[in-house]
DNA sequence: TATTATAATGGGTAAGTGTGGGGAATATTC
DNA sequence: GAATATTCCCCACACTTACCCATTATAATA
C-alpha cells in the first residue's frame, strides 16, 4: 500500500471530494473505505489510511503526558482527526473548517506521498514551493544523494 | 535485470508508447508488467521496474515528516510518480503532463541506463550533449577512475 | 525470394471514473 | 411537537481509460 502521483479533483456543493480510484484501490480491505483526514504541518490536509493513522496514535501515546511540549503536540494532532469513509462514489466529505484551513474552495490537489495523501490548494503549494528557504539546490542535493535514484 | 541499448518508437494519438520488447522481456515476472514512470533529474523522463521504485519509497520513507526539508522533498518526488502497466501490444499510457515537461509528441527515444530507462526528446538531449558543461574530461576520467572497465 | 514469426501501430468498444443532484433517514433548532 | 438542516445512499450522465482485435512494419529463416 502506498500513494503516488497527483490528481486535481473539484469540491462540490456538499463540501464532497472524490478520492482519485488509484489511492482507493490501493487501500487494504483492513481499512473499511476509511480514511483519518486532518490538519497538516503544513497549510494543507493529510489523509491517513485508518491502519496507518492508528499507527501514528501509539507513536503519539508512547509520548509521556508529563510534559507540556507533548501534552500540546498530542492534542495539536489529534483534536482535528476524523474519521471519514467513502461514499459509493468513492468520495469523502469534508469537514468546513478542514477546507478553510487548507484554503481550498472549489478544487483540490491531491498528492500521493508514500505512506499517506496530502491535500492542497493549488495556489498555496506554489507559493511553499517559490519561498526562499522551500529547498534549496544544496538540499536537495543533499538528500537525493542519500538516495538510490 | 537490467537494461542496455537505445529504441526510437512513435507516441500514438491515445498518448501510448511502445515499450522496447527487449525492456519488457528483461523486466522480471514479479514487477507484473509495472514500470513507475516519473520526471527525470534532466529534461526527460524515468522508468523504473516496479521492484525498483519500491526501494526508492522505502528510502523516502524513512525520512521523518517532521522536518519541512524532508516533507518537501518527498512531496517533490513523489508526486510526478504514475504506476504504469503495459498493455497486452506492451504499450504503456503517457500522461500528458509528462510528455509536456519533457517535451515529447510524436517520437521518443528510450535508452536503458542499467537500472531504469530513460525516455527523451531526441533533440532535447543532443542540445544537453553540446552544452559546454555537459561532462568535461575531467569529470569523465574522475568518474571512469571509479570504475572497473 | 517466399515464409514465418515477432514487434510496433491504429482504432472500436465496454467498463471505470469523476461529477451533479434527488430523496430518505437522521440529527438539530426553535 | 413542527420546522429546518445535515448526512448518507442512490441513480444518472459525460468523459476517460483499459482491453481487445486488426493491420502494418520489421526481422529471421528456409
Amino acid at each position: 500500500m502506498s500513494f503516488t502521483g497527483e490528481f486535481c479533483n473539484s469540491i462540490d456543493q456538499k463540501n464532497r471530494l472524490s478520492i482519485p480510484a488509484k489511492f482507493r484501490n490501493s487501500l487494504d480491505q483492513e481499512n473499511d473505505k476509511i480514511f483519518v483526514l486532518s490538519k497538516g504541518f503544513d497549510e494543507c490536509l493529510f489523509l491517513y489510511p485508518l491502519e496507518e493513522w492508528k499507527i501514528v496514535e501509539e507513536q503519539l501515546s508512547s509520548l509521556s503526558s508529563i510534559r507540556d511540549k507533548n501534552r500540546n503536540f498530542i492534542r495539536k494532532i489529534t483534536r482535528h482527526a476524523n474519521y471519514v469513509r467513502y461514499d459509493s462514489q468513492g468520495r469523502i466529505a469534508i469537514p468546513e473548517i478542514l477546507l478553510n484551513y487548507a484554503n481550498i474552495s472549489k478544487e483540490a490537489l491531491i498528492i500521493g506521498v508514500v505512506k499517506k495523501i496530502e491535500i492542497w490548494n493549488k495556489k498555496t503549494l506554489l507559493n511553499y514551493e517559490n519561498q526562499k528557504n522551500f529547498l534549496s539546490d544544496e538540499d536537495f542535493e543533499e538528500l537525493a544523494d542519500k538516495i538510490n535514484f
